[in-house]
This record gives C-alpha cells, structure tokens and sequence, in this order.
DNA sequence: AGCACGCCGACT
DNA sequence: GTCGGCGTGCTC
C-alpha cells in the first residue's frame, strides 16, 4: 500500500503519512486529510512504501485536489532548502508559499476566462444600429472588433465593464476564448542608446550561460532601470519568463506600470501584499503556467512557480525588507541567488549602495561587479552635500539657522525643500559633551546602550554591563548626554518661521489610505508645496522635479547604535535621500545636521565614494569579526516573566556550549527594545567564520531547544539577521 | 496551531 | 450540583 507524506500547516516538524486508496496521487498536489479532529489541506511531499509509523496510526486521504496543478518538484526542492537552512518547520514552509485559496479546503471558484473575442453574431453586427445608448458595451464591442481582449485590458475602458461585458455575454455578441500565448515578436517601446557601461552590462548577463551573480552597482541616476529593461527584452524575445524582485514600498503598481509601457505586448503577473486573493490567485496562477512573461514582485514573489524562469532581477537588493521578520525568516534576495543556482539561470543584483554581503562577494569573485559610474543623462549632476556642525551654529527646535535660511532661498525662488526626519529608533548611547567619549564595550567593537530604568549601560552584543558613570572616565566632564533621541515639533517650528508657506508632512500615519499619498504627489507635483517634512518613505521612489534641497535633521544617532549595520544603512538611505534633490536645469543640494562633520560616513557621502566607505566598514567589520567575515544566527525568546525569559536562553545557551561545535557564543542579552507590551525580550547570538560550520551547528542544537520547556514563552531562531 | 481531556472555583 | 478557567498532551 503507497504512503503520501504529506506537509502541513502545523508548527511540528516533519511530514505525515497517509495512505492512498484508488486515486492516485502526483507528488506537488493537495490533498486533503484527517489531521486530529479536523480536515487540513496539506501538500504531498513525497511517494513511498515505507513508514516508520504503526500502520494501525495511519489514515487515508480524504481527498486529492485537481482543481489547480501540482508544484513542480524544483519548487518543492527549494521550500525543503528553505526549510532546512532557517530552522523552520517544512509545513509552514510550504503552506505559506501557496496563495490563501489555495490554503482553504473550500473548491476554488471557476476562474474567469482569459480572453474575450466577438462571437459569430458579434462579428456581423452592425454598430451603427446597436443602441446608442449602451456607450460602455458600444466601447467594448468597437475593441474587440480589432482582436480579443482579457479582462484587464477591457477594465481600462470602464469602470462598469464587469457588468456590461456579461450582458454581451447573456446577448450572444461576445464569448469566451482561451488566452493567447503570444510568444511572438515583442516590442520595447522608447528605447535609447545605451551608454557604454551600461551596454557592458546588458552583453555581460545576457552572455552568462547557466548560473551567475551579477552585483549592478549604479548610483542614482546611472540608469540601472534601462539595464534591466535591456535584459527583460533579451529573454522574452527568447520565450523566458523574468522574475523582477522589489522592495515592498508602495511603489509597485507605479513600477508594473512603467515597466508595461515599456513592454506593452509581454503579459505581466504582480504580486504583492496589496493585492485581493482572488488576484493573487490569479496571478500566481499565470506565472505557474507560464502565461506571465514578467512577474514583478515583493519577497514573497521569490516563492512563485516559474516553468520558463531565465531571469532574476533582485531591485535595490540592500533594502532591509527583503528580510521576513516572522515564520519562515527568509531573505528573498538569498533566495533569489540560491533559485537562480538551482536553476541555472543568471540573477542581478542592483543598488546604489549594495549591501556589505554583496559588494564583498563581488570583490572576491563570488559574484561579478558591473558598474554604472556615469549619469545616463549627460545633463545630469550629482547634489552637492554639506554638513552643519549642529554645535557651532544657532540651533531653532533641532533646525539650524544655516538650513532656514536655505529654505527661505528655495521659497524665495519657488523652489521645493525636503526635511528629512530620520525617525528609526536607535538605541541611545552615551556621550560626553567635553571630549567626545563614547559609552564603549570595552570587550567588543559595539556600544554600550543606556537602560535608564537600572541606571545600567549595557553591551547588547557580548553582555558586558557597567553603572552608568558619574563623569566622563577620560576627562572627568560630569555632562554626559544621551545621543540618538528623536525630533518632533519640527512641522511647528518651520511654520513659527515660514507662516505663509504650505507644509506638507509625510508618513506613514498621514499615507495610511493609499488614495492619500496620490493626492500628496499630485500637490508636490503641481508646485503648491513648499517645505516637505518626511521620514524613510520619502527618501524611497518618486522624483519631484521643483526639490532642490534636502535637510537632513538628526542622522548622528545610527552612527553610534549598538546596531554594527547602522552605519551602512544610514549611508544607503542618505545617499537615496540626496538623489531626490536636483534636476538636469537645478542642481541639487543637501545639508546634513550633524555634531560629526568630520566623520568617515560624511566624509565618503560628500565625495560620492561609496568604495571608499564600503572599503572603512569592511575594514572594521573584518576586524571586529562581524559578517560578512562571519555568519550568524540569533535565538530570540518573548515572555511574561523576565526570570523565565532569561531561564530558557541560559538552557539554550548551556546546550550550544554542550555541543563543543566551532562556533562562539555571545550573550544572553537584553534585545534592543528590552520590552514590549509587558514582554520581557532578550537574545542570544551563535556566530561561526563559514556558513557551513553555522548550518551544521544549528542542525544539531534545534533538537535541544525544542526539548527545552518553554511554556508561557516565545522563540524563533533567526539564521543571518538583519536587527538587533 | 487547534482541539481535546482534566481537574479546581463561582454561579443558576 | 453544573459552567468554565487554562495547564497538558497529541495530532500521520
């Protein structure tokens, strides 16, 4: 009798057995079964005749799904890697990789059909005797004339085409037909010529036979978006399908959308988090079939089924979100490399200011370095960058004179004006106001991080803690400040000082709805706003024509955050910041606020020298044995109780020791927000100098920690964090 | 995670 | 006397 193993959505590990009666069933499709009390929808893994199970324990199958096709065993493949390389429960791991519907035991509803065409009956009728005042049908029929049409491309004629088209149905004019797959010629609309390097890089990727990493590393303005379009065009000429991979801001319908006007006849397939299930189920659907040519997407979009897969393109691959921060703890850009490798397909990198990881795997080789040094558009100049030193100027509510008056210019000319509020919370560390002393760890290269609620400072890397000093140990200054706090009231005081101006603030509660930040472009864009006042999302995206100027306000603080990663994400998001100022006819300027003019990140920022600040840090990580020199993996718990909290990550702890694996230990500690909603939250960092000797260590610790008693708490093993 | 069983407190 | 609290244990 042929068992099923079968993955399902439980948080135990491993797969269940099931037997199968008469219907057969095909590795990659689910299947429903009895799991306890109830019925699950679960996905067969694998065909065997062996179990280790009772055969008396073993159920059969309720049912086999046909209602959509099997994953392929190449998807399969890369779940079960994902699976195992971040520790975490197959069945989840799968199940999560299927939109919602496809979760649900319920029967999918019958699609809608792809196309629509003009019956026999539609073709012969005369439009000139249809009524005249059915306008919308009218529109719809008048464009099926020239060919058929799906869904969407009708839905651009009216928003009641729904309706309207099944009346035609109902009449007999119009019908259904299957979709096209044209794989003919296809047309790249506004197409210029390439400038040299980026010519260097289209002929680099598409020349790559089987697997290879590019890293495209192109400053803001160099034209990596025309690199890309370059390659789309090379593979669909070629019949490929291209998986584009972007942060999830809300910018991908704007992207789809450019990248559609550029490719008007491919077909497109997004997904995203914005979207109904009823289109996520579709679109996941046309990539599985291959019908999508282009599939554009957030992380998860990693995850989708591509039969024709020759492309991956991985956008702005620093960007933090790419990382999952619950469940299955995945960076889409990691996988992204490792789904390119298995199946032997070329996948670029692109970014401005790449990530660590990835520009030191391109200076050794792993990967290969194409850049894009020149602006594509000659015209085109680089802001100038200039730092105030916050302690030498007169200082209104956290903005310097010096920045005021640049506003004041910008307004005077009808020019915009960007402050930049960097709001991420970081750690406060101590200061000294006299000489400059920093609260270091005395046992490692991070800093120690203020707890005023023991009067404590703290090492959240090694665990180190010291009182909180009464003066400065090296000049004895009894005024030491906390450095890091955020900025508010900053929209108040520009209007004290520009009354007249229109202040339009930007974030992510003012954006809440979508329609909101519409509008907010809309007003950029038209010129009726002077001053901008925004955090992150406004450093992401949208080029607004009428800035000349960016304000930087208080980005001292990552500078000194516990965080070792601070310092090359504030580098990345200055750097996208400054590229919104500044056109062709209006150079740019920028102002950073800073009490550190003098500092290494400014210093490599005003020069535009990304090399020469990524070469410091990697220096410094190299030194301080952090990655991309090391690997790491962090066991995180949440709990109630401080005592159990720090209980379970002691037993933790004393089992990796246990284990006398060459990895180092470090911690516990308490984790950057020690608390959160009356939890108690600490951490533990496993770290070892090759990924395999982590992946082998970790393999043998999870047995313990699942045998550790952890009532009342919350764990999860973080392999190659991103935060701490 | 669900969903059972199971053993103790406050209510019709 | 029951209803219901959530601790413990199991699911192929």
């Amino acid at each position: 009798m042929p068992i099923v193993r079968v993955a399902l959505d439980v948080p135990l590990s491993g797969l269940f057995d099931y037997s199968v009666s008469d219907d057969p069933v095909e590795i990659g499709q689910r299947v429903i079964v009895p799991f306890g009390r109830r019925q699950m929808v679960g996905v067969a893994m694998e065909i065997t005749d062996a179990t280790d199970m009772a055969p008396e324990r073993i159920k059969p199958v309720t049912q086999v799904l046909h209602d959509s096709a099997p994953l392929s065993a190449q998807l399969l493949e890369l779940l079960r890697f994902c699976s195992d390389y971040y520790r975490y429960p197959i069945g989840p791991t799968v199940l999560a990789a299927l939109p919602t519907r496809l979760r649900s035991d319920k029967p999918l509803v019958a699609k809608p059909p792809e196309s629509y065409r003009l019956s026999a009956a539609g073709s012969e009728l005369d439009l000139d005797s249809f009524p005249k005042r059915k306008v919308v049908q009218r529109r719809i029929l008048a464009r099926l004339a020239d060919g058929p049409c799906n869904l969407a491309q009708l839905k651009s004629l009216s928003a009641t085409v729904g309706p309207q088209l099944k009346a035609l149905l109902q009449d007999g004019y119009v019908e259904h037909c299957e979709a096209e797959v044209t794989v003919a010629e296809h047309q790249l609309v506004g197409a210029h010529t390439l400038t040299g390097e980026q010519q260097d890089a289209v002929d680099a990727v598409a020349a790559a036979q089987g697997y290879a990493c590019f890293l495209l590393h192109g400053i803001t303005g160099s034209g990596k978006t025309e690199v890309y379009v370059h390659l789309m065009h090379h593979v669909l000429q070629r019949g490929g399908q291209v998986l584009l991979l972007v942060p999830e801001i809300n910018l991908t319908p704007q992207l789809e959308h450019y990248f559609r006007s550029r490719f008007p006849d491919a077909s497109f397939a997004s997904l995203h988090s914005g979207l109904s299930e009823g289109e996520r189920l579709h679109n996941w659907q046309q990539a599985q079939s291959g019908a999508a040519q282009i599939v554009l997407g957030t992380r998860l979009a990693v995850f989708a089924e591509l039969p024709k897969l020759a492309l991956i393109i991985v956008d702005e691959e620093h960007d933090g979100s790419f990382k999952q921060q619950d469940g299955l703890r995945y960076s889409a850009r990691d996988v992204a490399i490792f789904r390119a490798n298995q199946s032997k397909v070329p996948v670029v990198l692109g970014s401005a200011t790449p990530s660590l990881e990835s520009y030191h795997n391109a200076q050794t080789g792993r990967y290969h370095m194409l850049k894009l040094s020149g602006r594509a558009l000659a015209s085109a100049t680089l802001p100038s960058v200039r730092c105030v030193n916050t302690n030498h100027t007169v200082m209104h509510h956290g903005i310097s004179e010096n920045l005021l008056r640049d506003i004041e210019q910008r307004i005077a000319r009808q020019e915009q004006s960007l402050v930049f509020i960097n709001r991420r919370g970081y750690s406060p560390v101590l200061m000294c106001t006299g000489c400059g002393w920093l609260s270091s760890c005395k046992h490692c290269a991070g800093k120690m991080v203020l707890h005023l609620n023991d009067r404590r400072l703290r090492c959240h890397h090694c665990g180190y803690q010291i009182r909180v000093p009464h003066a400065c140990p090296d000049c004895g200054n009894p005024d030491l400040h906390p450095v890091g706090s955020g900025t508010q009231r900053v929209e108040e005081v520009l209007q004290e000082r520009f009354p007249d101006a229109r202040i339009l603030r930007v974030d992510r509660d003012s954006t809440r709805n979508k329609r909101a930040w519409q509008t907010m472009r809309d007003q950029i864009h038209a010129n009726e706003v002077d001053i901008l006042v925004g955090t992150q999302m406004l450093a992401k995206g949208h080029d607004f024509p009428a800035l000349t100027l960016v304000g930087v306000l208080n980005p001292d603080g990552a500078l000194y955050s516990s965080d070792f990663r601070a310092a090359e994400r504030l580098f990345a998001q200055l750097a996208q910041v400054a590229g919104r100022a500044g056109r062709a006819d209006k150079p740019g300027e920028v102002l950073i606020q800073t009490e550190f003019p003098d500092h290494p990140l400014y210093r490599a920022l005003q020069q535009h020298d990304f090399d020469g600040f990524a070469a410091s840090q990697l220096a410094e990580r190299q030194m301080a044995g952090f990655p991309p020199f090391m690997y790491q993996a962090m066991l995180r718990a949440e709990g109630r109780q401080e005592s159990e909290v720090f209980a379970f990550l002691g037993h933790a702890r004393a089992a990796a020791v246990e284990l006398q694996q060459k990895v180092e230990i470090l911690g516990v500690v308490p984790a950057a927000l020690p608390r959160r909603a009356n939890h108690v939250r600490a951490q533990l960092l496993v770290q070892a100098d090759t990924r395999k000797a982590l992946q082998q260590f970790l393999r043998a610790w999870q047995p313990s920690l699942d045998a550790l008693p952890a009532q009342k708490l919350r764990w999860s093993l973080d392999v190659d964090p991103q935060e701490f």
